[in-house]
DNA sequence: CTGAAAGCGCTAACAA
DNA sequence: TTGTTAGCGCTTTCAG
């Protein structure tokens, strides 16, 4: 056996050791190198197994993944897209964070490595768009695309392997995972029509996430079960980044019937409306209920700490992750279309309560 | 030109078309292929070009990144690294996402990939080491490595290309980029005698966190200066993720002599102790100043609005992974040992106030 | 049981 | 102006 000092001499000056470093050393062929370092097929001596292995660590030889993933046409590599909302403030918004959170953990898990494609979507014809048909990932997890893009359907062209958060709406063949919105929105009414509200608004988040439709479609139709007006003034629609709830909520209680309670589309936005009712001399929950959705950290440390549908953020982004792998490793089976929606929660709090008038 | 069928059929069946394929197609060399395509250096006949240019689009071809970086010896990749806290809760936390956030926002604009390094650290021998090893990134971001860990010495002799987020205090030669901690401390603990408190408690974050000796020995040397007593039991080691404090807040408000203020090591750490004064009938800010540490999104919606130190953490990130780039791009010029502090400022809100006292 | 050689898709001398 | 060729570091038949 090579001294070590022998061993580092050999080892190409520049960069770290290669498979051809480790068979001089070692005095076999690459091929054998390579046997042994992947617990190859093929039966190697005990004695040559060891010398390998020896000088491997000597030279702390690491297979270069890149010219692996060449000749295995795998980079064991996952994407995650996400739609660039707020210009690029991806990671610091509960929604997004949550999904990713959920994403790495399974990554991790399943031993994958994860990249993020930020560059913003612009249509197929795009410079931004060669990132996806580089081979640069093997599959992508695509987060709330808007219902107006026509990235899917770009991206099935690809024919790249993907599944989709946050998509539901839209069937378009991608295997899809999600909350289901219209339950987590039936929770919220149910339990404002159950503290025996009448007057509800809702202030939706933006009108082309495809949560939208669903939460508000949801929301209407228990109250016209409940034999409760459907209001349009009442409907307001914002965005999740709460930008005009503030506004919307001022101009709300302004009526002349205001609402007793409102039903916002997510904790950003209910906060916007706590924010407005305080300034509004309205007190909440007395003169005014509010329930969020996302049950964000930020919720329970508010004042009064908030009611929200509680969303499995985590779960989904690491059952998509899941999926996503599955796919990729069992490419036979077909999945198109297969779709799973998580059970919302509802988190009650101290910002709803019985209608005072 | 070929039809576009025609060429369709050209291109190999399984998966994207290859230089050779557009080669092949427009009735070049790959040669002449990557040079119209990477803008080379040769000059080309315009119809040439053209006739490439057109195939290239025709076939969607996308130059293989793998293929690429193989012989390039250059991913175009950075790689982030957190330190595994709270068990693989990385993202959700106020401060890493603000570095990822960063992070991610300069590596878009340099036109790099980010992939995240998640596997726990488990010192040179451990597989998780490979990933570190095996060419995925040109270069690293290491964010808040623990002062007990040896990762930064062992990184450094593989040889990798790295800068350090929040690591200041052991200076092992590598590029560093953190909070003025020292100034941030002082300016609480300033704001806090300058209300005239005198009994001003401080609890930390984990004491192997590089910030945490760092913001503890600004503060004692305020109080000193300012000729107040610096009691051993209001200095008090806490963790940042709130952990205890909920529990030592209120062993401190159980003194004969309870503090007047409380310089948190966080935001976190900031709103459990709100939490236990809450809950022991303790009035913030009246009874009891609190000033927290990140200004995160959620300090100013508690009750009362957070007072708290505000840190650039997005151009913390950004700027590391600036300077990263340019470590890859012109590995010529030494900076070992740089070291860029930025700048924190006060937030002052409602937790804070003059002692009742 | 081990090695030689082809080739993954691409870039970059070096020829022509 | 364009083409030929030799690798980048690795896996994998196919021979020995």
């Amino acid at each position: 056996l090579e001294p070590i000092e022998a061993s580092m001499r050999i080892r190409s000056s520049r960069g770290n050791a290669t498979i051809s470093d480790v068979a001089r050393s070692s005095g076999v062929s690459i091929a054998t190198v390579s046997n042994v370092l992947n617990n190859g097929p093929k039966p190697v001596k005990e004695a040559t197994r060891q010398r390998v292995l020896i000088a491997a660590k000597e030279l702390s030889y690491h297979p270069n993944a890149t010219a692996r993933s060449l000749v295995n046409r795998r980079t064991h590599t996952l994407g995650i897209f996400f739609f660039v909302v707020d210009s690029m403030v991806v990671v610091t918004n509960n929604y997004a964070s949550g999904i990713l959170q959920g994403v790495l953990t399974a990554t991790t898990e399943l031993k994958y490595n994860l990249t993020f494609f930020t560059r913003p979507w612009a249509g197929t014809k795009q410079t931004a768009f060669a990132a996806f048909q580089d081979g640069r990932a093997d599959g992508l997890v695509i987060v709330a695309p808007p219902s107006d893009s026509d990235i899917l359907s770009d991206l099935i062209d690809i024919g790249l392997t993907m599944v989709v958060v946050a998509g539901t709406g839209r069937d378009i063949g991608i295997p899809c995972v999600d909350v289901d919105d219209a339950l987590g929105a039936t929770l919220a009414t149910n339990h404002l029509i159950s503290l025996g509200h009448k007057r509800i608004a809702h202030i939706s988040g933006d009108p082309n996430m495809n949560s939208v439709p669903l939460r508000r479609s949801a929301f209407t139709s228990r109250l016209t079960e409940a034999a409760i007006e459907v209001r349009p003034e009442y409907m307001v629609t914002g965005q999740y980044n709460g930008s005009n709830a503030y506004e919307q909520t001022l101009s709300l209680l302004r009526f002349k019937n205001p609402p007793t309670a409102i039903f916002a589309g997510n904790d950003t936005i209910a906060m916007a409306c706590m924010h407005a009712a305080r300034d509004s001399g309205v007190s909440v929950p007395r003169d005014l209920s509010i329930v969020g959705f996302d049950d964000a950290p930020a919720s329970a440390l508010v004042h009064p700490p908030l009611t929200s549908v509680s969303q499995p953020l985590t779960e989904i982004g690491s059952l998509a992750t899941n999926m996503l792998v599955d796919m990729i490793e069992r490419p036979d089976v077909d999945r198109r279309g297969s779709l799973h929606l998580l059970k919302p929660s509802l988190v009650v709090r101290e910002s709803t309560a019985p209608p005072s008038t």
